[in-house]
DNA sequence: CTTTCGAATTACAAAATGTTACAATTATTC
DNA sequence: GAATAATTGTAACATTTTGTAATTCGAAAG
């Protein structure tokens, strides 16, 4: 990320937040008394700058979180899968945007329900307050990967937190989808398409992973990995 | 940081946590029924393992937060100033170091009274939340910074935020002191020591900022500043 | 079945940062 | 106040990562 020339990884569907978000809000409005919404590949769930209407919990699908600066760069800062929350947070408008990277679904909950909620009732405030710390852990954690870690230490630490993804729901063989694409993976760890892919093709010549059409990753040493990630 | 031999930028009273966490236990003991605590600089306030039993105010002083990989290498998360809350989170344990970086006080709350608080005040959950969320935007931010920024663009971001908090507390003038060694610097930015120093050096040389006694930054061209920050 | 298009891979040159080593400055201790 | 330690600064050199570009691969459409 050295030139000026640099951009985000974006693909045709990728449109600045401005123009997008207007586009977006007519969309959400259909969806006003349904709860829940169906999100394309590459749609946004909002925007960064939007104002901060929704709480969206994920049904299905995986969002990607992220920030874009001025000259396209982009980091993601979160990878949301069914189960999260996006959006928290007690702010007027949302601080980054919300990219499905696969259809996904929603349910879309008013902020003002939500907060006001929780005004009253402590035990939903609480359960708000545990689910930022998480969130904020998530995020000291990948900060970590990125500051310090090298490009193999990043890549290794990213299938090592997929791996454990995937065996939390049930798949225990070291065996999992990559939905998310190269740039993605290049975007959230702080690295080029480029690095991600001759690391990946690296781990690979080393036998400790195998790459399968390029989207389904098997982990065929385990001990390596963890040695690589540390 | 590649190579094996890398090392956190350690001075000689940093110390590894199990070793320093009895120690702090002790020193904590005498203070136990007080509600302040004086912490001396590069003194450890909790460790990363430490059962969580307190939550501290910062009433003076600079406190970092920082992870440590096995082989060293440190990553500062955040900078606590006064004002701010450390530890918070429903966790066992802490998850981070919190050292000064300076002399330092700070008060002690009992993790264990604060959370049956929010129990049954919602507006003190609230405020929990508020403040966590707040956390989770600036560890967010300094991602960004990290991830995507070349060596000049997080140090000019790095004294932009200088800069508001001086500004913030009064100090208006572009003048401000780094109470934060070289080092801390580095390992807030995902940097080397000597990489901080040239591109300090470099800025200087650029006329847009002055070190005096390489302690104290006067901003001399604000907009220069800005533009070498995005 | 072929064509087409986006995504991924690979190779090579270039740039930024890290590494190493040492000098200079500042702080601390006796 | 002198001696010692710690921090900061500077520079030459090594390495990683990136940038660029050409190529391969795979899915989808005709």
């Amino acid at each position: 990320m050295l030139s000026g020339t640099t951009r985000a990884h974006d693909t045709v569907l990728d449109k600045p937040h401005a123009l997008l978000s207007s586009e977006e809000k007519r969309q959400r409005e259909g969806f006003e008394n349904s709860t829940f919404r169906r999100i394309e590949a590459k749609e946004y769930v909002f925007c960064d700058g939007d104002p901060r209407t929704h709480i969206f919990h994920v049904e299905q699908g995986v969002i990607a979180l992220s920030k874009v600066l001025s000259d396209g760069r982009r980091q993601i800062i979160d990878f949301a899968y069914p189960g999260d929350y996006i959006g928290l947070g007690l702010r007027e408008d949302y601080i980054f945007d919300a990219q499905a990277i696969c259809l996904a679904k929603v349910k879309c909950i008013p902020a003002a329900t939500l907060e006001q909620g929780a005004a009253s009732d402590p035990d939903l405030a609480l359960k708000l307050y545990k689910a930022v710390s998480a969130e904020l852990a998530t995020a000291r954690n990948l900060l970590v990967c990125v500051g310090q870690g090298t490009a193999m230490e990043r890549i290794a630490m990213f299938l090592i937190g997929l791996r454990d993804r995937a065996a939390a729901s049930g798949v225990n063989d070291g065996v999992f989808s990559l939905v998310m694409r190269r740039s993605d993976i290049a975007d959230l760890l702080g690295l080029t398409i480029e690095t991600v892919s001759r690391t990946l093709t690296k781990l690979r010549g080393m036998r400790v992973i195998d790459i399968v059409n390029a989207t389904e990753i098997h982990i065929l040493d385990e001990n390596k990995l963890e040695q690589l990630a540390a």
